[in-house]
DNA sequence: GCTGGCGTTGACATCACTGTCAAGGTTTAC
DNA sequence: GTAAACCTTGACAGTGATGTCAACGCCAGC
């Protein structure tokens, strides 16, 4: 399939999916004409890549995924690398939301 | 008092204070050099807008409060400009906080 | 064979705030 | 009187992910 395709059913942009080849997350196979050809596999990977752009993570972060499913886990999320990345981000939310409840805390203050 | 000085008591920089100046936030009388003249006020309105950058408001919103401790006000949000900021606020940080609790539910469900 | 829609690369724009540098003037301290 | 430390304005850099535009090539339908 071409990047739009890959990019409508990603729910992405052909923009962001050269972005991500650019990063070295994604590579794609050339058609005769120089179009870049992708496939399922493709199509999964960057299925990740945007769920977990979506939950807060920065592409960096998704690496380790994409390098998961590529060495052929079902998930992205079975590699010891995604574990440390899952378990640093749940840290940081963590403390986000105690940083959050005390700057609530403030406002509420405020407008007391 | 000149930039440097302020810039030290309200824990920021110079740069950032002929920022806020270009933004219309800080007004600043010249001694007869030309260097800028700041007196205990201007300190209050620059720590006022340090508090709120840090606890999540970008400048623009700092706005309503210089007004309001400009107009003579003793805190910055006591005018209703500022308190609608601020209750916009605490809804954004309401939705953010239930946010990331859902986004570290799907995490802990990844890393089960 | 033309038009429209897709693809290609490269470059610049965006947001918000700040760092940093250049090239110069001023003040302070010795 | 000179060096260091401050001030001035103006401009460019960088973050992260993407939008957007230019200038061009390719292909399908009519």
């Amino acid at each position: 399939m071409r990047i739009g395709e890959l990019a409508e059913q990603a729910g992405t942009s052909a923009r962001a999916l050269r972005y991500y080849e650019q990063q070295g997350l994604l590579s794609a196979r050339r058609s005769s004409n120089g179009y870049r050809d992708y496939d399922e596999e493709d199509l999964r990977l960057v299925r990740e890549i945007r769920a977990l752009l979506e939950i807060g993570f920065n592409l960096e972060d998704t690496r380790p995924f994409v390098e998961c499913i590529r060495e052929g886990h079902s998930s992205g999320a079975e590699c010891p690398a995604s574990v440390e990345v899952l378990t640093r981000r749940l840290a940081e939310i963590d403390d986000y939301i105690a940083r959050l409840r005390r700057i609530r805390a403030t406002i509420v203050k405020e407008l007391g």
